[in-house]
RNA sequence: GUGGCCAUGGUGAAGCGGUUAACACUUACGACUGUGACUCGUACAUUCGAGGGUUCGAUCCCCUCUGGCCACCCCA
């Protein structure tokens, strides 16, 4: 056997990347409409950028990352996320000093050492958006309102949002309390994973799917209870803001995230159709970790979607581009003048196949068929000599006779196309 | 990291101890020597993931390895 890819590592093949550059091109506009530009940072970091980010006692810190000495001995990590990057060079590039509020995305591969399955693979693709700067509940509703017009746009209606807030360092800590209380006159009907998180994680009870713990912690106390008297007017007035902008949501009060920093409000698009890998989307506020991470003290809020999710999803639900003609040669005298024809409709903008292996006519206009080419057209030694072309609409077989000029060819199949 | 299932051509797959390794799709060419789709014809796996074993004989049984998928954990 050849040497194969990386387990978990895919190849992006031609007949899926069309469907890739719809969700990619989709979020690029609608992100422009929100006001957001783009940016690019590297897909290895230091490794403490991450462990101080997402947290020493997260999965992907204490077992999932591809981290790496390089020669120099420095300890690197293949990025699992976008958020820290991004923060790291809102810091370094001081953007939060160019301008308060900055409104950044990305999208790019992040490796998760994980095993893989349906919908999850070890580099996976996400594309995120981040706004620092503001921590107005405004801000929270833009950025939910503009992962809702993408999934919009992007023709899916179906990953529903919920939404949660996980409070702030002044509100969590008694709540935690709260929660360990209630949790350690259960511990008899939790599973070995939550008893042994209770002192690390209990949040993380609450998303435990054995039906025992499920049952368990039914009465659990819920964050939104405890939320201290600002997070609650912020969660508040979130809400009124997607109401007012017609955003459909839900509350899930047992949601949970799986990296440290978030704070207050926090949020994920769930489908049912993927069956394990429900979330689709997912984010939230992280007002503290750009101090965290040694810049000044700037909330943010971000969200990162996976593409692959997202591509499962549209299944084949994405416009799917063929060419505008196919010129057929009938000879080898003809190639010329045929290549000719095709260079000037190109520089027209149009999309022109021809034949390049020397193919009976048969083959060539099945060809044209197979690319689902909208018009073909059989150029011969009659045409050449003529001056005229039989031009040949594929969808019906109707025909039309046209002067052989590109730009008279183009008119008549652009303007097919309104017809 | 833990569990379960499965490995036959470009693809989807039958076959379950002795077969020309079915069938379908795809692809190529042809049926009209200048017109696709439908139809029809022809061609396309000396070989059944790799290595060992049992057997007169193994794609079918056993072992090992490798790979894939699904689920748990967790996550986008």
């Amino acid at each position: 056997m050849s040497i194969t890819a990386v387990k978990g590592f895919n190849d992006i093949l031609p007949v899926e990347t069309p469907v890739w550059q719809f969700v990619e091109a989709t979020a690029r506009s609608v992100f422009g409409r929100f006001g957001f530009s783009e940016i690019r940072v590297p897909v290895v970091e230091k490794t403490g950028l991450f462990c101080r980010s997402i947290g020493d006692t997260t999965d992907i810190v204490e077992k999932e990352m591809y981290t790496f000495c390089d020669k120099a001995g420095s300890s690197l990590t293949l990025r699992p996320e976008g958020t820290a990057g991004v923060m790291r060079a809102l810091i370094e590039h001081k953007l939060y000093a160019l301008d308060a509020v900055n409104k950044l995305y990305y999208m790019g591969p992040m490796f998760r050492h994980e095993r893989p399955q349906k919908g999850r693979y070890r580099q996976f693709h996400q594309i995120g958006a981040e706004m620092t700067g503001a921590s107005d509940p405004i801000v929270d509703a833009q950025l939910l309102l503009m992962v809702s017009s993408l999934f919009k746009e992007l023709g899916l209606d179906e990953p529903r949002l919920q939404v949660n807030s996980l409070g702030c360092p002044a509100c969590r800590p008694a709540y935690r309390e709260a929660l360990v209380a209630f949790l350690s006159q259960r511990q008899d009907a939790l599973c070995e994973d939550c008893r042994r998180r209770q002192s690390s994680n209990p949040l993380r009870a609450l998303d435990c799917k054995v039906p025992g713990c499920v049952d368990a912690t039914s009465g659990a106390p819920a964050m939104l209870d405890h939320l201290c008297g600002e997070c609650a007017e912020h969660f508040d007035a979130v809400q009124n803001y997607l109401t007012a902008a017609r955003v459909k949501f839900s509350l899930n009060p047992r949601m949970v995230r799986g990296l440290d920093y978030y704070t207050r409000t926090t949020f994920e698009l769930i489908t049912c159709l993927l069956g394990t890998q429900a979330a689709v989307a997912a984010g939230g506020r992280y007002d503290g970790l750009v101090a965290q991470l040694g810049g000044p003290a700037v909330p943010g809020i971000g969200f990162a979607l996976g593409v692959e999710r997202v591509a499962l999803l549209l299944g084949d639900r994405y416009p799917a581009r063929t060419p505008d003609l196919f010129i057929a040669l009938a000879g080898d005298a003809v190639r010329c003048p045929g290549f000719s024809l095709m260079a000037g409709l190109q520089e027209l903008g149009l999309w022109v196949e021809t034949d390049c292996e020397g193919k009976s006519l048969k083959s060539q206009m099945r060809r044209a068929d197979k690319l689902g080419s909208r018009f073909c057209l059989v150029l011969g030694d009659n045409e050449v000599a003529s001056g005229q072309v039989t031009l040949k609409r594929m969808e019906d077989g109707s025909q039309q006779t046209v002067c052989l000029d590109a730009a008279a060819l183009a008119a008549v199949i652009t303007g097919g196309e309104q017809a």
